[in-house]
DNA sequence: TAATACTATATGCATGTTGCAAATAGCCGA
DNA sequence: TCGGCTATTTGCAACATGCATATAGTATTA
């Protein structure tokens, strides 16, 4: 990614998506389809208190259009239809832009939390 | 305030809202008017990337009707009138619980670093 | 004196994201 | 056949934000 990109991705991401971090990471880890996920990121000690299902496949479709990872249609012997997604080298690529804003944002935390404690002592 | 009142602070609280407990924090310190707030903010540790002056005075307006601060229209020797914003029990008790979400959000962010150098090496 | 800049607050509007609810659909067990 | 689980999608209201703009008093400077 060039830098114009990571500039322009570093200004969109907010806490509010960080279920995207969450999910790419998980992808990382091994592909998946969307129900899932659900479940696997309930079982995560970093999952965003409880997981909309409808937040959780609408950002993998936004995150499927942008190129961060990658569908594939799916039909089971058994069950309805399901799209297994996995990340693309654009998705690790973003994924390591999300670590680094989370890196901050954990210090910014940390900033807060001592200004709290030095003015309680 | 009740266990029902906190739960339900729990509730709504966001990073997407980190402004209050900035806010609130700044003004436990000390009591500002919002155009103080903005510099105080801006050269503070935990700032939120750029402080947009009608999201700070929104959400100063909006803890006032709250009960969390409390503001006292001021007309000084010079400059135009401005609103004096303190803290009061009930903005106290709701920064700690601010403060509790806050270390939350940061074990969580470091569960997710964790979580990430585990899987890349 | 007029123009400009700074202090100080408030509001309108478009945009983006979310949660909840509901729709769709295949499969399985009782 | 009915309910329940797997699996995904869409509509809608609610909400928060950023940007632009309005308003207004005061101070500086050309």
């Amino acid at each position: 990614m060039d830098n114009e990109k990571v500039k322009e991705l570093e200004l969109t991401l907010s806490m509010e998506r960080f279920i995207q971090a969450e999910l790419l990471l998980l992808l990382k880890q091994k592909p998946s389809h969307g129900y899932e996920l659900i479940q696997r990121l309930d079982d995560s000690e970093f999952k965003s208190a409880e997981v909309d299902a409808a937040t959780v496949y609408r950002n993998l479709r936004r995150m499927d259009k942008e190129g961060m990872i990658k569908s594939q249609w799916e039909v089971g012997e058994s069950g309805p239809g399901r799209r297994l997604y996995k990340l693309t080298t654009q998705g690790e690529e973003y994924l390591i832009v999300w670590t680094q804003y989370i890196v901050r944002q954990k210090i910014k935390l940390e900033n807060f939390l001592e200004a709290y404690l030095r003015f309680n002592q």
